[in-house]
DNA sequence: GCCGTTTTCGGCCCGACTGTTTTCAGTCG
């Protein structure tokens, strides 16, 4: 059990305390406790083998037993008990945007509500008319949000399916007979959010394989197994699953294999079209002479490729947008060793969990030319945001830290609020003495279109801004994007020379790849930045950088694929 | 439920936004 799955139980321990309408300070302290465990740099079980864990901050005796027991057994009796009064899909409610403990509580101590479902039909036959608090806007803003997370259901987020997909991976390749495995599907192509987890292992015992496969720890339910296939519900947390199907295929037919299971649907049509073009009959099993009957040997995907006389293509792109066409894909397609700097990052001045320097080593680690320290600006009370006073302290402790540290600049920069009029957090001469400037905006997302579009255009054209951070403020599976004339925000930023951001945080993942795209295409320059809150999370970079691929970028439409100097031109530039 | 003492109990994290509430509660970050 990791140090989030803990807080994430007490957070949500909170929430059945609350909704059953426990004292609120009772509450309140179950999720301090959660947001302790969270922050950790430190594994829970270190802490507790140490005797120690009463000392971390909220945490007293009571908490303190309830952690060792889930450490000990993965389970808490507490939780059990309240689950007897409060069923867990109460729990469910909470992830409607605008429904808090306050109103769960309510639908169902007063209507005995505890599931989607049952809330919508509810809300559409009437029901809830007498409920206080619930008026016209906020049932409306509900059913929305209902519809929104139906749709989600089954959807598990990229950077968790990857985890899990890992993990898999891992074990399975331990496995008697097995010499390959590799990712396919939805995941490989790097989309937002995985159905299941598609995998293939070369192996040529494919039954054994299977077997062993059905038996890994954390499989929870076989869903249908036969001799090279097996398909299971695998749990990546504790209550949290997906379906993960294993193909085996033996060497010959691996290539045709995995590029068959990687998809996309329509990429794989106009493939198995172009086969049939050249008297070739293209399928999940085998590339074959459909005059001879003889198959094509094609142990990898070159090969499947290089016969319908294709470039091998990388996978974000296989959507059928245009990489059939000649010239594609682009050569110079971003990758990974290609960023030279992460521009967008928190550090615990406000609400991160690392330091300056725990940052900039990580960063050189992954060997980076350049970082800057981003951290929220005073309107971001909750983030401990900075004021101009505390800013002015963190100018001078990160020139120390740039001194002290060699092989990577370290620079100063902040994340300043979007205000709702479009003004910026701090002054601008303030501003003007940072070395880059991401602007975004974190509250009033629910403000209309022309609001929300016209306070990033003003933002992107005050001279000391040079990006846009997570542009549209959704949140994947969770919150739906702001209101927002991308294709404004786009042009303008080209105009006034702003880069756009792709939040690389996977439940961001903002701008997604077809606005990175549109952006692109409109002449503006994307950046890819993590806003890792700890050290541990720079390495996030990689979903940002397949979200870019997805979008068709290349290195040069990259600004942090830049050197430091071209960084500081471009920040310049805007300036002058 | 935790904390910090005043060693036995009172206080506990902020501020904006929104909808509906005619004076503010609930949600969110």
């Amino acid at each position: 059990m990791t140090n989030e799955d803990v807080a994430l139980e007490f957070e949500q321990i909170a929430d059945l305390l609350e909704i059953k309408g426990e004292s609120a300070f009772r509450v309140n302290n179950y999720r301090r406790a959660a947001r302790t465990i969270d922050d950790l740099d430190e594994d829970l079980s270190e802490i507790a083998a140490r005797n120690e864990l009463p000392a971390l901050p909220g945490v007293g005796k009571s908490i303190a037993a309830k952690i060792q027991e889930l450490l000990d057994t993965g389970a808490m009796g507490f939780r059990a008990e309240l689950t007897q009064e409060v069923p867990e899909t109460v729990l469910t409610l909470l992830e409607i945007p605008g429904l808090g403990p306050k109103k769960a509580a309510a639908l169902w101590q007063k209507k005995s509500i505890a599931t989607l479902d049952r809330l919508k039909t509810a809300i559409e036959a009437g029901e809830l008319g007498d409920l206080k608090g619930f008026g016209k806007k906020t049932l409306a803003t509900i059913l929305s949000g209902i519809e929104f997370l139906q749709r989600a259901v089954g959807r598990t987020r990229l950077g968790d399916a990857l985890e899990a997909a890992a993990d898999l991976c891992g074990a399975i390749s331990k496995m008697e007979g097995v010499t390959r495995v590799e990712q396919a599907g939805s995941l490989r192509r790097g989309c937002e959010t995985a159905g299941n987890i598609d995998l293939l292992c070369r192996a040529e015992n494919g039954k054994a394989v299977v077997e062993q496969f059905t038996r890994i720890p954390g499989v929870s339910k076989i869903l249908a197994v036969d001799d090279a296939w097996g398909s299971v519900l695998f749990e990546w947390r504790p209550r949290k699953t997906i379906q993960v199907d294993l193909r085996v295929a033996s060497s010959v037919s691996f290539g045709p294999a995995w590029q068959y299971f990687t998809g996309s649907k329509t990429h794989n049509a106009r493939l198995a079209r172009l086969a049939t073009e050249r008297g070739l009959r293209l399928d999940e099993t085998a590339l074959v002479d459909v005059k001879t009957k003889r198959t094509l040997p094609a142990p990898d995907e070159e090969a499947v490729y290089r016969a319908l006389d294709l470039p091998w293509i990388p996978p974000e792109l296989r959507e059928d947008r245009g990489e059939f066409e000649p010239g594609a894909p682009p050569a110079d397609l971003l990758r990974p060793e290609h960023i030279r700097g992460d521009l967008h990052m928190h550090t615990v001045a406000s609400d991160g969990r690392s330091t300056v320097e725990e940052m900039a080593e990580a960063a050189r680690a992954l060997g980076y030319q350049y970082i800057c320290i981003t951290d929220h600006s005073q309107s971001s009370t909750i983030a401990n945001g900075l004021t101009p006073e505390r800013l002015e302290g963190m100018i001078a402790e990160v020139r120390e830290v740039d001194r002290k540290i060699a092989d990577i600049e370290v620079w100063i920069g902040t994340e300043v609020d979007i205000r709702a009029d479009g003004s910026l957090d701090y002054e601008d001469e303030l501003l003007a003495r940072l070395d880059f400037v991401v602007a975004s905006i974190h509250s009033g997302l629910s403000k209309d279109l022309k609001t929300n579009t016209d306070r990033t255009i003003a933002a992107i054209h005050n001279p000391y801004v040079n990006a846009i951070g997570h542009p549209t403020g959704r949140m994947i599976n969770a919150r739906k994007p702001m209101q927002l004339d991308i294709e404004a925000i786009c042009r303008e930023a080209a105009a006034a020379g702003a880069a756009l951001e792709i939040n690389a945080g996977p439940y961001r993942l903002d701008l997604k790849d077809e606005h990175a795209r549109l952006a692109r295409d409109l002449g503006a320059m994307l950046v890819v930045c993590t806003d890792a809150h700890g050290a541990e999370r720079l390495d996030r970079i990689t979903y940002g950088v397949t979200t870019a691929r997805r979008a068709w970028l290349r290195k040069q439409d990259v600004l942090n694929t830049r050197s430091a100097k071209e960084i500081k031109q471009f920040v310049q530039a805007k300036r002058t």
